[in-house]
DNA sequence: TTCTCACATGGCATCGATGCCACATGCCTT
DNA sequence: AAGGCATGTGGCATCGATGCCATGTGAGAA
């Protein structure tokens, strides 16, 4: 009765601390039965009798067995894996769409690997290459570079981009209307009577920071007020320590004029805040300043800030969910959702004029 | 010589969107090898002529080849999987040490699985399983409750807990020495001559609760300042909308003779700043405030928290390089490593009996 | 009683990579 | 010249779970 199988030796070796894995086989043995009805008994299907079914539940507890996916990920399709990818954990914005992606797809009993690019695109294609190893069912994108995005899509798994849009055909994009949203805070702004208005960019090369220039532009525009190079800061590269504060002094300390900041998202907004800080300057009184992007410490300061709220945890489930249907479902249109950001006008700026 | 091997076929099926994968067996079809020199070709194991391994490696770039993990797992030891599990991924403070861990072990090669459980047992327990179903090689458990440690343990899987200790035997530990971090700042509120210091904690069941509040102890007692109960709040289980505002908001009216509030981590630290503001007491003339826990927002309000300094971000590298040691070099022994944190003064204390 | 059908069960091939082992090849030694 | 050794190479079993398919068992019908 008690057959051995071909592996079964290997439990005899020296206790070395932890015991063997505990196979289906040995379950089967446990109880009974064969691997194939083991299988069944525990999966669900096909036939097994009644108390078979119980005896192998009772085996696989009392051993505990827990399966490998590897085996079933090998044999079957899917893996049940979805590679998530940011550029920066460190960054609330990024930690709070990574919650929100966790939380659903663990709903829906993916698991959820992590890859943090710190902006290297090296590192996102390297990370790319890992989830395709892993045969992720699905990846998530946040901002990173095209390579990842096309080595991905170029071997058949689903993309969804959050916060940007690398331009890649063929996968699902959800962002927010960084445009929109941009020209609501300058609007704002221009409406309180402000016309010399500053504003400071990350980057301009993909659609986030470009597309809050645009919006910045197109308010000005809206308001016939004319759009100056220079109060125009894209702190693109400056990544050494102390350059990018070094640049928005600069731009500060050169445009005098300036009575109102928009910051297009939360590192640069700390940026400003910090440097209006250290030259004195009061806020919104000298100078309002209004961001892109909400986060804790806009809510703790004092003037609170008046920024552009977006749902980021939204975004992060929503993208989820976008990628689970393409998934589950096998939807093959790619889709693009948009999302809205509001404006939530604080204490950070007041009427223009005040100051002389 | 181009011989079909057995699932070959299934090549032929509809193009239905994306090819087939490519194996290691097409690869050496395409390289006209066998598999077996493919594979030390690839893996630089054995003896594989030089232009065969050039051959094979062209070959694998041409057909755009990447290893199966789940069938490199099977086979081998491996998954090349560290699991991570955390509490609340909005937390900045479990961000950061998310990022810290990501770093050290995505620069070892290993993937990051990363759930949230947030705060919930039951569905810590099932993350455990699914580390244990992957097959991780380890997994890094921060705050979270006993059961996922001893199913993990209980597994053979090695652990590492961070910031807390279950107590379950066997795994490594990383934390702050709270305790002592907790002293400091309360004996620096004493030295500034405060007598009638509150303090707040989120929960005193596991070591980083109770050890703040035995610090806070200690330096009442090593300054002869007696220790009263009504001054002591532990939010635990206060979950609902409010209910922790509110009984935050109720301590401090409680005991208006209180000078200075100790807060043990930073969600404590907001809701104390929040209902002192609420309150319209300043800080520090009206109250003096300590932060176990130094985040971003405390840096950008005015004034500026003290606060209890831990190396978060360091925390999570030193756990994870701590767990590799023990999956790559077998170590034996758990080892427990304790960080000190550092007491930061800044504008949120100042001298006591500065108020009538 | 025997034949049929529905239901239950175990054998076996499969997924893809790996590495041992047996074998083949070429070179050098005696 | 023949054996031995060093150096490559391919066949094959293996990892664990899965599910198809061919068998086995029992009950019910003719």
């Amino acid at each position: 009765m008690v057959k051995q199988g071909p592996g079964a030796s290997r439990n005899g070796g020296g206790a070395k601390g932890k015991r063997a894995r505990v196979t289906l086989h040995e379950v089967a043995q446990e109880a009974g039965t064969s691997r194939s009805t083991a299988s069944r008994a525990l999966g669900g299907h096909g036939y097994v009798a009644g108390h078979i079914k119980e005896r192998v539940h009772e085996a696989a507890q009392r051993l505990g067995y827990v399966p490998d996916v590897s085996a079933r990920t090998l044999k079957g399709r899917s893996s049940r894996v979805v590679g998530l990818l940011v550029s920066d954990l460190r960054n609330q914005f990024y930690a709070q769409l990574a919650a929100g992606v966790e939380q659903t797809l663990s709903d829906a009993g993916y698991q959820v690997v992590l890859v943090d690019d710190h902006g290297r695109e090296e590192r996102a294609a390297d990370g790319a290459r890992a989830f395709l190893a892993m045969r992720a069912d699905g990846v998530l994108l946040a901002p990173v570079g095209r390579p990842a995005t096309e080595i991905l899509v170029d071997h058949g798994t689903p993309v969804v981009e959050v916060d940007r849009r690398s331009g890649v055909r063929g996968c699902d994009v959800v962002a927010i209307d960084s445009e929109n949203g941009a020209r609501d805070a300058v609007a704002h702004l221009l409406e309180l009577g402000h016309r010399e208005i500053a504003v400071v960019v990350d980057e301009t090369k993909w659609a986030t920071g470009k597309d809050r220039l645009k919006g910045y532009r197109v308010a000005l525009r809206e308001a016939r007020v004319p759009y100056l190079r220079r109060r125009v800061l894209d702190l693109a590269l400056r990544d050494r320590d102390g350059e990018a504060e070094d640049a928005v002094g600069a731009l500060l300390d050169a445009n005098p004029e300036v009575t109102a900041v928009f910051a297009a998202n939360n590192v640069v907004a700390e940026l400003v805040w910090q440097e209006l800080k250290r030259r004195g300057r009061t806020v919104p009184d000298d100078c309002s300043v209004v961001s892109f992007d909400d986060e804790t410490w806009m809510r703790m300061v004092e003037p609170k800030l008046t920024a552009v709220r977006q749902p980021v945890f939204e975004m992060g489930s929503r993208a989820a969910t976008l990628l689970l249907e393409r998934v589950d479902s096998g939807r093959g249109r790619a889709e693009t959702h948009i999302l809205q950001p509001e404006l939530v006008v604080r204490g950070s700026t007041c009427r223009a004029g005040l100051r002389e």
